[in-house]
DNA sequence: TGGTGGTGACTAAGCGCATAGTTATTCGCT
DNA sequence: AGCGAATAACTATGCGCTTAGTCACCACCA
């Protein structure tokens, strides 16, 4: 009836190489040994069946605990999912800000480093990543705007890394906008079809990925009448 | 308690634009109206709040019929998500199957089609879409596995294309197998973010990636000593 | 040393509510 | 009249969260 169908347990998940990364060096440090394995247990679970067919049963199941044990820890389950989308998006975003501070690099080291490292990022924690993606439904109004925040200030990091090759030459005159949201795009995708145990590495996928926002910047777009090099409203955002 | 916490109803959605798109061409044409209807309300409530938040009274409702309608027309819940999902799959194939037929194309000219339609697709189509690419979970075994060979079978419709024009030396000699995945990956993330409403239409969206497309094969792979052209395991893959 | 009280983590049991699906009945069309 | 579509009322079950109580551990003091 109103079984939520959940196809695989989180003693299923512990074990599988399917939902294995490193998710569990995101959470905040002052919290005790419990509430983080709670956490790593949750996101395992909320990754691979959906913050909603997951139960505080199955994420207490992971850790050995039953039910109630949660809420010694966590007010609620979407606290639990809260906190997973929030360190999770204030890590890369703490991550890629240190990168893009050298202004001495040429613009296409720049955007060569931030990519591979804005990849790998998601490829090493790609079970997290997922949630942090496709999970923002189970979040209440406000916890969803607070998260919102911070994706557009992360947007804002690339384009202005990106804004940057294109006004001192290095880039050709390319969308800043739509270009910028293509190269996040691939490294977002990760969260929906990487492993670990595949045959890219993180590092590789971070080269690679770099090596095709270089592709991207550096083509000439067809002439076709279309595609502005810089329309009045990308413009508008760089450098708010 | 146990609330789902649905944010948004089957009334909101009608009329928000967000959540606008061409998924009611999509249904099998020797259904009726009343379950066609109930597809799409349904395809809303699933892409704005996930298959397991969305009761199978949110559904009814968004078509003024009441809770037990729904099963005049279809058996169950995860039936009406079986049919979206099916369909907006075979509807996909069949499309970029013709276009990538006529052989006598030039490789470049081929690819451009073959990515600019599908993206247009995923665009025209981003509500079905999303449901298509993020509510697998919810799918049992079964049908999870029915839709995964179409899934490959799409895949392999665009290696081909990609390989044949590294073949015949219109391409660089890149890795078909990464190449390919990454350009399948911007198309498919549309269903994330996309709005019929926003500024870019499908179209120009379509063309925008078909010249994403060719700058990935076009540009040369910075020898760095990694990515080699066609590793063992792509090559084994392309034309099976 | 051993008794006492306090504390935080955990469990077992279950409450109240919501949900998917069922059924007996009515509606409306030809 | 007769038949398919729709409804209202219902069942069975699962869920998030609460509560009462247990247990291990520690501080303090005689």
């Amino acid at each position: 009836m109103a079984r939520r169908q959940a196809r695989f347990t989180a003693q299923d998940l512990a074990d599988d190489p399917r939902w294995q990364d490193h998710s569990s060096d995101l959470w905040n440090k002052t919290l005790g040994d419990v509430p983080r394995a709670l956490l790593t247990s949750a996101v395992r679970c909320f990754a691979a069946n959906g913050f909603h067919a997951t139960t505080t049963r199955d994420i207490c199941e992971g850790v050995n605990l039953t039910a109630g044990a949660l809420y010694v820890h966590f007010p609620s389950k979407e606290l639990v999912l809260f906190e997973i989308i929030r360190a999770g998006h204030q890590r890369v975003l703490a991550y890629i800000r240190d990168l893009a501070a050298p202004a001495s690099a040429s613009s296409a080291d720049q955007l060569r480093t931030i990519i591979s490292r804005y990849t790998e990022w998601h490829a090493r924690h790609h079970v997290a990543a997922r949630v942090c993606q496709y999970e923002l439904a189970g979040l209440t109004p406000q916890h969803y705007d607070e998260v919102l925040e911070i994706r557009h200030e992360t947007n804002r990091v690339f384009r202005r890394v990106v804004a940057r090759g294109v006004a001192d030459g290095s880039f050709k005159q390319i969308d800043v906008k739509r270009v910028t949201r293509a190269m996040l795009s691939l490294s977002i995708d990760l969260g929906r079809w990487y492993r670990l145990e595949g045959s890219d590495s993180p590092e590789q996928l971070g080269e690679f990925y770099a090596d095709l926002a270089l592709a991207m910047v550096s083509h000439d777009a067809p002439v076709r009448g279309a595609v502005p090099a810089l329309d009045g409203d990308a413009a508008a955002r760089v450098r708010p």
